[in-house]
DNA sequence: GTGTGAGTTGAAGTGCGCTTCAACTCAAGG
DNA sequence: CCTTGAGTTGAAGCGCACTTCAACTCACAC
């Protein structure tokens, strides 16, 4: 068992392909030495910085942001597991703050299940504190414009 | 008051950019009469329409999905309450769906932070069933591949 | 040594959900 | 009438997260 991975080992450890792989590097996620013959070697913990990259997107993270909190990590050593937990609370605070807005939007479709309504004149999932009736008769969407991913199918 | 909407009321009262609106017909998830001078006009029943396709958004629905939806519901009639609460409520259990799955990469994180891993090889948000251990000492990604759009930022 | 599968590069392409642009027409108030 | 803001079109562009491609090189088993 040698001690780094080629980049066909490591996508198939982490199930993240070759071209992402290349493409992280690209954004500066992940880095990888080269042999005599430029080909990639990875050195193990890089297995560990493309888990929490994943996981990161499950999230809901873009990899610009991920980008960010690894380079949080300190570059002279590994990273130690105390180092990765405290980015990980980091993404929980993001995790339990998505449920909760999920949450809400589930709770409020439902009162309108009960009326049918989906009215943005009545409808609570809208302008929820009226603050732009003054502009006219009609209600306003509230709900914040989507980023074009803000979204996650299951 | 008029009964119908020019873009540009319909745009100001869903906070929808005229440009998606017209993006949205094109796709068939909305549609407009047009004046003599072919400028369109909205029926008030399309601000619900409007209404549903953000809302799905938010969800995590693609705008292809969203059009599958729409088109169910009755094309000869203005669809009633009772239409659209049968749309929300398919909706909610994507939404139930999402949530759960979400509620269960936070619980397998806070497990990881405890451990502070974040392992392929031992970490629960892994592989939690080994079966991929037969290839190799390591583990497998589990988590799905996400879509490019599967994730929101808050 | 040699064949073969794995790896290399930069450039271009993809899919989604829009936005922007240019060049033009419409509608409504003064 | 005329001005002006709102609306029209098709085509192109954008940002993200990748994938695909062509043309080439490397590493390793035989």
């Amino acid at each position: 068992m040698h001690d780094s991975l080629t980049i066909g080992e490591l996508s198939a450890r982490s199930g993240v392909a070759p071209s992402a792989l290349r493409y992280y590097e690209r954004l500066g996620l992940v880095r990888a030495d080269r042999t005599g013959g430029n080909q990639r070697r990875y050195a193990r913990s890089e297995l560990r910085r493309v888990a929490f990259i994943r996981i990161a997107q499950q999230v809901g993270v873009s990899l610009d942001e991920i980008r960010t909190a690894l380079d949080s990590l300190p570059a002279s050593r590994t990273p130690t597991a105390a180092d990765w937990a405290r980015l990980s609370a980091a993404w929980r605070t993001r995790l339990d703050e998505r449920i909760r807005l999920l949450a809400k939007l589930r709770d409020d479709l439902s009162g309108c299940i009960g009326c049918g309504c989906l009215s943005l004149q009545r409808c609570t999932l809208y302008n929820p504190k009226d603050n732009l009736a003054a502009e006219g008769a009609g209600a306003r969407l509230m709900l914040p414009r989507p980023a074009a991913d803000d979204v996650t199918p299951s």
